[in-house]
RNA sequence: CGGGGCGUAGCUCAGCCUGGCUAGAGCGCCAGCUUUGGGAGCUGGAUGUCGGAGGUUCGAAUCCUCUCGCCCCGACCA
């Protein structure tokens, strides 16, 4: 491809509104364009970019055996009625009114539609176990997009679904799509880690996030710099402190109120009575079920719902609202405490072990110093109820753990019957036999693939693409385009490079060859190879890649040969590390 | 949805507080000359419903009201 016949629009100025290094690079470098809040055009090399992120999920999941058809973004509103999600997904749902008072929604995923497919179309367990997966558009009505491209209203997704007779057909289906993620984000050249992550009221520990740690990440990562352990910070345990829990000094004093005129925070409230947060605790009211329970953590703490909402053993938990808490607890929010409190009382382990807690007095401006756990109120049923704290003790081996950002790229999730059941997916056994299918869904966020590559892969020239995401291989830079035997060799390069099914783009522009320069790094294609007058005379050429500092020289008798070992010792190199990290893995899984 | 910020040329911004020349600069764009290995210089040129509507005023980019859009923090996030 010729510079001058693409419409490559590189910037030298960051756009005001950015924020995120991917967001102001993949604009300056003429790879994006912004249309409105979470709506972004992929100029052609952003496009091409992200075709080359397309090309590599789709080649790993076909080896992986999963099979691709495509559904439509616009789904009947019924379908979503009928799985109960029509007001279980909130605000994010896209409605549309079709001629008369048809309605539709676009869909912001695919499990109604593709069970929809399931319970028509496969009926016998002969037909399973099976993996549908597509690579479409998704539509999210995201109440604040962000980052660029990291969170858009419309982005593309690879989703998948897998069918199967039980249990053991589900493992295997989700083992294979592990496998097919770890490969695709090792072919990216991301440095991504697998985290444990929060799977909703179905299934225990099943389900997977892959994470790119980065600074503008939306989620919050818990690793173990020891063993290894990581999870997201939703679902991350909190390892048990060594020491026992110490008795309470039965000759301290009794708990003492004080007059807390409207302080309501912790805050406010350590502020007033010169306390530290750590010391404080606070309660706060769910309901489970319906049933009002008491949740106690330190001030310092935050409250886990799914820790809460799983040691409770319950379906729904949701925050008590604010007549409720008055009714059950006697006084408002901000002045709730353990000390005879009526309804029942779970206790996170961390507030066990301060010898002497403030907390809410259960009365309007009053809280209770000195009060003692196990003393003044019972701590019988402790448990891990909170999120985990950088510093906290590793639930594996109990080293401190330490919190990152990080940028969701895929997701894998075993989902069980929940979809079969509520659309009746059912499948006969040799047995004539009715069950509903197993399922499990894999998604992937292919732009978000794009904008991790540059989060973690730029310096202050611009982007530096991986070779496999590259939107071209390699940038032929003739410094002077009217010269003759300059011009010459670029073609011969071109033909060679492209014969040799390389992609090549060609800086024919006549311009100076410091803008040629600073653009081709900008925009970050990975082999540079510059032809001059200069050099030519001197019978060379000079060759360079992205992350190098300084340019190589080459004859130029032998350029086509050299910048095709260049290129084909770059793929090979890439592909031994790809295939180091799966060695690693199956070691790793038979260890 | 709560809080904060910003809308002036393709991009970055000045002008607004304290109303008044024909609405400006740099980059980019077009033409010409010179230049040609890390975002060149000079000369000439094109490009604006000053986000929109209403109001105040002799007069509004500037003041007031409403409204739309965008960004950031928070809430939310299958």
């Amino acid at each position: 491809m010729r510079w001058s016949q693409s419409l490559i629009p590189t910037l030298k100025e960051s756009p005001a509104d950015a924020v995120a290094s991917s967001h102001i690079l993949l604009q300056r470098s003429g790879m994006i364009r912004q249309l409105g809040a979470g709506a972004y055009t992929y100029l052609p090399l952003g496009f091409r970019a992200l075709q080359k992120a397309v090309a590599i999920i789709r080649e790993e999941m076909d080896a992986a055996g999963a099979i691709e058809l495509l559904m439509p973004a616009v789904q009947p509103v019924e379908l979503w009625q009928e799985s109960g999600r029509y007001h279980a997904m909130g605000g994010i749902l896209m409605e549309l009114r079709l001629g008369g008072d048809k309605h539709a929604v676009l869909g912001p995923t695919h499990e109604e539609v593709v069970t929809d497919i399931a319970r028509d179309l496969i009926k016998s367990y002969r037909q399973l176990p099976i993996v549908l997966y597509q690579i479409q558009t998704k539509f999210r009505d995201e109440p604040r997009p962000r980052f660029g491209i990291l969170r858009t209203r419309e982005f593309l997704m690879k989703d998948a679904y897998s069918f199967g007779t039980d249990l053991e057909q589900l493992n295997r289906a989700y083992d294979a799509m592990f496998e097919a993620y770890c490969r695709i984000f090792d072919r990216c050249g991301l440095p991504y880690v697998v985290v444990e992550a929060e799977s909703g009221p179905i299934g225990g520990d099943s389900s997977h996030e892959f994470m790119v740690p980065c600074d503008i990440g939306e989620d919050a990562v818990i690793q173990c710099a020891a063993c290894g352990y990581a999870a997201n910070r939703e679902r991350a345990e909190v390892g048990t402190e060594p020491s026992p829990i110490p008795p309470p000094d039965p000759s301290a004093p009794a708990p003492t109120a004080v007059e807390t005129p409207n302080r309501r925070t912790i805050d406010e409230l350590c502020q007033f009575l010169q306390v530290r947060p750590e010391e404080t605790a606070k309660l706060l009211v769910f309901l489970a079920d319906g049933q009002p329970v008491a949740v106690l953590v330190r001030g310092d703490h935050e409250a886990n719902e799914a820790k809460v909402r799983r040691m409770l053993g319950a379906t729904i938990l949701e925050p008590a609202d604010a007549e409720t808490i008055e009714r059950v607890a006697g006084a408002p929010m901000g002045f709730l405490g353990p000390v005879g409190i009526r309804i029942p009382l779970v206790v996170d382990r961390a507030v066990a072990r301060v010898p002497r807690l403030v907390v809410g007095g259960n009365a309007l401006d009053v809280h209770l110093t000195g009060v003692i756990p196990g003393r003044d109120f019972p701590i019988d049923r402790l448990a891990d109820l909170r999120n985990a704290e950088p510093g906290d003790p590793c639930p594996r081996c109990g080293s401190p753990l330490a919190v990152r950002q990080g940028i969701e790229i895929g997701h894998v999730f075993k989902l069980g019957t929940k979809y079969s059941c509520a659309m009746g997916a059912e499948f006969l056994d040799e047995h004539g036999q009715a069950h509903p299918m197993i399922m499990g869904c894999y998604g992937i966020g292919v732009n978000r693939i794009l904008a991790a590559a540059v989060e973690t892969g730029h310096d202050k020239d611009g982007i530096v693409w991986p070779l496999s995401l590259a939107p071209y291989e390699v940038v032929l830079v003739p410094l002077q385009v009217h010269n003759e035997a300059v011009l010459d060799l670029t073609a011969t390069l071109e033909r060679h490079l492209t014969a040799a099914g390389h992609d090549v783009l060609v800086d024919d522009r006549d311009l100076r060859p410091g803008v040629k320069f600073k653009d081709a790094d900008l925009i970050g294609i990975p082999l540079r190879v510059v032809l001059s007058e200069r050099g030519l005379k001197e019978g060379t050429i000079e060759l360079k890649w992205r992350n190098e500092s300084a340019p190589r020289t080459v004859a130029a008798e032998e350029a086509v040969a050299a910048v095709l070992g260049e290129l084909k010792s770059a793929h090979e190199a890439h592909r031994s590390r790809c295939e180091q990290r799966r060695h690693a893995r199956a070691a790793a899984q038979s260890g």
